[in-house]
DNA sequence: CTTAAACGTTAGTGGCACTAACGAATGTAG
DNA sequence: CTACATTCGTTAGTGCCACTAACGTTTAAG
């Protein structure tokens, strides 16, 4: 009995390369993620927090690019973990200040080691020079495809 | 007010800019496919059919990489619009044979079109040269991870 | 002062990969 | 031949995730 390969002219059509290294990837990371009882949206808050400094929920909904429906949660388990100070903005008091506390700097030390890891193991098939080469198309393809530049962020009445 | 940019961390990790990637393919081919009542699914199973010839539901399954579970209601509608015949076989009762119909045919060469652009427009912002690339790559990603070699599709007691 | 917009929050939708279990048919071992 | 395991098509359901809708509140703009 044959191993029912994959046709030829499925096997070379981008969107579908695409969605398969994408579920691979997303399985990997997320596989290491949970883990250490943490999830993909966790590292991007932290990242953020840690490269740009303290932001509202909104601001860092347009800078990970989870939606502020779904930050909620993840900030309230952040917090929960006490990686995060929530606290509401003086001169604006319908944001809330999120910023970074120890435990958070910690915690994304950790989960920055992890990421790498996993970056590595996805990556591992490809010379340095094809991985560097691949994030770089990468790049100009999403780069290239963007929303009219603010995202919708639709919601609003 | 900045335009809150993505930090530059997040945007040089490769499982994201792959998700980022793929999910923008996603929306961009199923669009397409969309406006002629189609879908990512009837175009794999169609090309596979055309490409490898008639075949079980379970080897269409393995061949296309979509759940024999997913595979039913595919076929009902790719069925419906009589682009594909399924009979039960004479050899084994418990398989189904399913054949392209000349119908299946042309809705085949229509798709192929549709994809084709949806594709063209997908891989715009690169040269055909690093369009080469980013498949070549994709490919070696996307084989190196790859289930134990029968894929398990589970469900069996 | 009225109207519009942005904020945080809750609830819900739709697509998709994937699991579970079934009855029926076939293959395999003793 | 008989018992057991496996494969098939099929139905139902799960979990994840991007995304939408609507709300009360607060601030900004005309």
């Amino acid at each position: 009995m044959s191993p029912t390969p994959e046709p030829a002219r499925l096997r070379t059509i981008p969107s579908r390369l695409l969605a398969g290294a994408a579920l691979v990837a997303d399985r990997l990371v997320g596989e290491r993620l949970a883990a250490e009882d943490a999830h993909k949206w966790h590292f991007a808050v932290l990242v953020t927090l840690a490269e740009a400094g303290a932001a509202s929920q909104a601001e860092l909904s347009r800078r990970t690019g989870i939606y502020r429906s779904d930050m909620v949660a993840v900030l309230n388990e952040l917090a929960d973990a006490a990686c995060i100070r929530r606290e509401p903005a003086p001169a604006d008091r319908r944001r809330n200040v999120i910023s970074l506390t120890p435990a958070g700097r910690r915690r994304l030390e950790r989960l920055d080691t992890v990421i790498a890891d996993a970056q590595r193991e996805l990556l591992a098939p490809l010379t340095t020079g094809e991985q560097d080469e691949l994030v770089r198309l990468l790049g100009l393809l999403t780069e290239h495809h963007r929303p009219p530049h603010p995202r919708p962020q639709r919601g609003a009445r």
